[in-house]
DNA sequence: CAGTGGTCTAGACCACACT
DNA sequence: GTGTGGTCTAGACCACTGC
């Protein structure tokens, strides 16, 4: 008897010689995760508990997951099938190949290169010259979710927040005015200190402290006049024109986890966007 | 004795019994291509075969090109290796799977959708309320390249060039203005009349017309003022916020074919990006 | 050297579209 | 039914990393 792939969530211990005794063409399972009628590829299915493995935290950002060869024999799969899933959340940037040492989970810090949600670059084209971006929180703060914040959060009215307001500069000069809209439940114990003392990129605080990794964003883009407080702590006359970028960032899954809007100075630099 | 994977770029004739016979574990024929020490995977070689017969318009746009059993006995290859060639292909958006009807060479008519390469929509997200986008000339110019458009369109200065001006509205309210520069060469006998009949979206008709098709787009986004002619052309006062997106489009093989730079209103619409 | 991801093959079968 | 792309398997070998 040809046993089926075991699509259950724990390595299995029952590694007789008929552990991977499928023989081929035996084909896929269908809808063997759930009852529905829906055909779903096997390979669709296991990218799937790994992804539930990464939510679950059984490997943290950072870490090496097991093997490709592990990974079918757990699930007794192909090695091929296992690679087609993780080739998906690898181009999805959840996960990391690394020919000759392995598989890692996705992380913000050490992205070594730049913010990896930060579009706005130097007119010279040139990265390096401005240095690191600098950060000053100028408020954060305890509050309740109006209704277009809860909204969009996937929260209720009411819901208790954390909002904060900074400013970010490049070699002292002003570049961006950001407010964030944080659910207060992931958040809870985010303080102006956590976030003033912190070096790196926000997005990797998340992941350390709260355990909150930001897997994709959806922004929304339009052209505003500075008003009377951005023109301030922009260091650009009222009525200046700026970039406004509305950010909702999403967690595994598909979870709102934090709205952003930010007013991009662009007199010398310019959001970059590639089209395909 | 075992045949080499065959990368030459007619079909062979020569479809003896021995065809197919390379056996498993022959591996990849490295730099088959040249002679470079760099290795290169066949399915890389595949990959640039299928793009230089798409360059040289062996299957035109809309067009289906031959099954993969076909292009793996072409070029002496497994199925599997075309498959992973027309794969990443696929995903470029140069070529559109279709299960059980074939692989077609993408196009930028009947995108069904929208104009894939606009990114602007309403801010209610009702796509289809506002209409088709209407579109007017404004002006259709012969001229010479200026320095800075020679540059980014890999021209020489004071080589020919066509430069168009049109506005584009919804539901008759201007949104769009948009200075376009097109290399004098690949674009001859382009007139504000060819322009100006046609329905579709600009870059069908360039596939149509003059064979030029864009691949791909690097945009960069900034805010500005309305000055006293895009404020009249766009009905908003002089000052007025504006989105000025400056875009590079490429064909094939990174050729610059196109620069472009658009003002944009945002009152009610928004420029849209995903992040991941 | 062993272990990892990366490539290639060959063959079977499934899902879909057309005829 | 036939032909297309899509999934799955099994096994071999290559390329890279680090012990």
């Amino acid at each position: 008897m040809a046993t089926s792939p075991d699509l259950s969530h724990e390595p299995t211990s029952a590694d007789g010689p008929d552990a991977l005794a499928s023989a081929p063409g035996d084909g896929v399972a269908p809808g063997l995760a759930q009852g529905a009628p829906t055909f779903s590829p096997l390979y669709q299915q296991i990218k799937m508990l790994i992804l539930r493995s990464l939510q679950a935290g059984e490997w943290k950002p950072g870490d090496t997951i097991p093997s490709e060869f592990d990974l079918a024999a757990r699930f007794r799969v192909s090695q091929g099938t296992v690679r087609k899933a993780i080739d998906e959340l690898a181009t999805d940037n959840l996960l990391v190949r690394r020919q000759g040492k392995g598989t890692f989970v996705a992380t913000h810090a050490e992205q070594h290169i730049q913010y990896r949600f930060l579009r706005l670059l130097p007119d010279t084209g040139d990265l390096d010259s401005q240095g690191p971006a600098e950060r000053r929180i100028i408020e954060c703060r305890r509050l309740r979710a109006s209704a277009e914040v809860a909204r969009q959060l996937a929260l209720r009215s009411g819901d208790p927040i954390l909002q904060v307001k900074r400013v970010l500069a490049f070699s002292g000069t002003p570049a961006i005015l950001e407010d964030l809209w944080l659910p207060g439940g992931p958040f809870k114990g985010l303080t102006v200190e956590t976030l003033s003392d912190d070096k790196g990129p926000m997005y990797a605080l998340f992941e350390t402290q709260f355990g909150v990794r930001m897997v994709r964003a959806v922004e929304k883009i339009k052209a505003v006049s500075a008003d009377a407080d951005a023109a301030r702590l922009l260091d650009v006359p009222e009525g200046h024109p700026l970039l406004s970028v509305e950010r909702l960032a999403y967690t595994y899954n598909d979870t709102p986890m934090e709205l952003r809007r930010g007013l991009y100075r662009t007199d010398s630099r310019h959001y970059r966007n590639e089209l395909s």
